[in-house]
RNA sequence: CGGGGUGUGGCGCAGCUUGGUAGCGCACUCGCUUUGGGAGCGAGGGGCCGUGGGUUCAAAUCCCGCCACCCCGACCA
């Protein structure tokens, strides 16, 4: 492959764009890559296009190698499938919904569970034909909130989604381990810096599930690592470790004190230290229980009231409550009118029993423990509300954040690291709930039925490219991995003499040997531009041939490292072999 | 959904306060010169100033509505 900077459709831009905040955003922008089309839609440009079907060939190489077979769906799909798997609702407005001429309802799939179930069903139908794997590489479509940072969260992506069906809970474990090496084969051969982290399954369902999070401060998925074992999980699925159950009964009795002007944690803990509640002049916002009101409404349903209580120094972390009222969605609660009783700022879990609202309680607060918390009267709270005693609550909720140096859950030892990721891949043990939706079996040996199992395996291959762009650039530009760059080899003509024809000749001859190849052959470009620009694109490895070409020499530069060596011009298909680690190619 | 900001040629921006011929840099075209780190000179092309309405002799500019995009927040009791 010969690329000609004369006549490539490419514009790069001297300036950063106005409303590119992440680096792989600006750059990818700047070095004509991609361009935006919509909102959260972008066209690949084609140097852009290359990379993407780079990176798409190595995820196809790695899901032939654990025998997956590719097929391809439509993305305009009918509502049936959805509505059978409860999915239409549950998805609500995340999903590009349409109405076709005759009225018919359709959605622009935001995934293919549903179709991937239903072709196996109509397919196979004997014990005999399991276990298969399946996959495709397809734009999916989520009506976003907010489209944000270019590639990492558009509306349209490209995805490869992978379905496995197995009849056996082993048989879906096999395939799940060989999936989750396969992404790391995958992700290392993108050059891609990740964390494999345990996740919260959310619209899926199943149960186990673990995130692919490439490290980048700018990552939207926050997560946490244990120094001391292998633990790491997304803050969404951090399992708090319980606290020690007690006797109720050993506890003082509750009483309730005046508080004035208390309305906040740190005003009554001031309070509290001032000697408002007996002697103690130790108190922490940690022995306070903070009531957070929210509002949780079902898929399809109506918003209902829920109280969490969490230790007065943590907050409610939004991003874990939802994620653990899943498929619910749930907001702050603000219909305060509808339920006077309660008393906003000097809320006590007391009173929820008998309101009938729900609580349910961070694994800290365990049965046992006391509690400075509201009295459920203005200007008032009470000291040792004991859980088992001056309350029930209904049970706990991992709603509480998660801290940098919070003890580690699985190994007790460890405390954990907080660090910032973006999701490109996640991987699911589904199980049996889209087999259950549409009652898919397979005759057994014996000839009863079988129910499959499954599991299913995303990679936002779109966002991976991003990804890529953001963990490898610097101040001049983009810096890809010889793997995924758009080509192997940027030669750059340097020279108003015979360098032009030179390199387009070297271009031909390189790229017969199998390379691909972009010759920058523009005329009356300085080379200043064709420098700049050539670092800006992030090829790999360059090849000026400038002033020495002459001489029989050309310069070989290392983007990454920016190492220069003037080699003879008869060497350089090997310099280039050596250099770019690529195998085979035969001696010019 | 809320808050803030921005909409002027492909990109980056000025002009708006104080209404009166739409401007600058980059990019693009032509000519000459230049050619190892974003060249110089000269001559050009390209813009319903987001959109709809209003005020006015006159609107990019003032007023009202709408739309789009970007950023922040989705929250502490």
């Amino acid at each position: 492959m010969l690329l000609r900077m004369s006549t490539l459709f490419l514009r790069t831009l001297r300036e950063d764009p106005a409303d590119a905040e992440v680096a792989s955003h600006r750059l990818l922008l700047r070095a004509g890559y991609i361009r935006r089309a919509a909102p959260g839609g972008f066209t690949w440009l084609p140097l852009g296009k290359l990379v993407l079907d780079r990176v798409t060939e190595v995820v196809r190489a790695e899901m032939a190698a654990v025998g997956g077979q590719e097929v391809l769906f439509p993305a305009l799909l009918p509502r049936e499938p959805y509505e059978t798997s409860g999915r239409w609702t549950e998805y609500g407005d995340d999903i590009f919904t349409l109405t076709d001429r005759r009225g018919a309802e359709l959605l622009l799939a935001p995934t293919h569970e549903e179709m991937f179930a239903l072709l196996v069903r109509d397919l196979f139908s004997s014990y005999r034909d399991y276990p298969v794997l399946l996959y495709q590489v397809q734009t999916k479509f989520r009506d976003e909130t907010r489209p944000r940072a270019g590639l990492i969260r558009g509306r349209e992506f490209l995805m490869k989604d992978a379905y496995s069906f197995d009849l056996s809970d082993d048989g879906l474990r096999a395939a799940y381990a060989a999936l989750r090496e396969a992404y790391q084969r995958i992700f290392d051969r993108l050059g891609l810096t990740y964390a494999i982290v345990s996740a919260v399954s959310g619209l899926m369902g199943g149960s186990a599930s673990e995130e692919f999070l490439a490290t980048t401060p700018i990552g939207e998925d926050t997560y946490v690592g244990c120094a001391a074992c292998s633990y790491a999980a997304n803050t969404e699925a951090v399992v708090t470790a319980p606290a020690v159950s007690g006797d109720p009964l050993a506890q003082p009795a509750a009483t309730s004190h005046d508080t004035p002007d208390t309305p906040t944690i740190e005003s009554l803990v001031a309070l509290a230290n001032a000697g408002r509640l007996g002697d103690r002049a130790d108190w922490t916002a940690a022995d306070t229980l903070k009531n957070v009101v929210v509002a949780v409404t079902p898929p399809g349903g109506k918003p209902a009231p829920l109280v969490i209580g969490v230790p007065g120094d943590r907050e409610v972390d939004m991003k874990r409550l939802a994620a653990a009222v899943a498929p619910a969605t749930v907001e702050m609660f603000d219909d305060w009118a509808a339920v006077p009783s309660l008393v906003r700022g000097y809320i006590g879990p007391q009173v929820l029993a008998g309101l009938g609202i729900r609580y349910l309680v961070d694994p800290r607060v365990a049965v046992g423990t006391a509690w400075l918390t509201g009295a459920n009267e203005v200007g008032r709270h009470a000291v040792h509300v004991t859980h088992g005693r001056d309350f029930v609550a209904d049970g706990t909720i991992e709603a509480a954040e998660v801290r940098d140096g919070d003890p580690c859950p699985a190994c007790g030892d460890g405390v954990l690291t907080m660090r910032r990721g973006v999701e490109i891949g996640h991987i699911f043990q589904l199980g049996r709930r889209f087999t259950d939706a549409f009652s898919i079996d397979a005759l057994g040996a014996d000839g009863k039925p079988v129910r499959p199992t499954m599991g299913c395996y995303g990679i936002g291959i779109s966002r991976a490219v991003a990804a890529v762009a953001e963990q490898h650039h610097d101040e001049r530009g983009l810096l890809w991995p010889a793997a995924i760059a758009p080509v192997d080899v940027h030669l750059i003509a340097a020279g108003k003499g015979d360098q032009v024809a030179g390199a387009l000749a070297l271009g031909a001859r390189l790229s017969g040997l199998g390379l691909r190849v972009l010759v920058d052959d523009r005329p009356q470009v300085s080379p200043g531009v064709k420098f700049t620009d050539a670092e800006l694109i992030g090829i790999p490895l360059a090849v000026v041939v400038g002033r020495r070409f002459g001489e029989g020499f050309v310069e070989v530069r290392d983007r990454a490292t920016g190492e220069r060596e003037d080699i003879p011009v008869e060497t350089l298909a090997e310099a280039i072999a050596a250099r770019a680690g690529i195998s085979g190619v035969p001696s010019a």
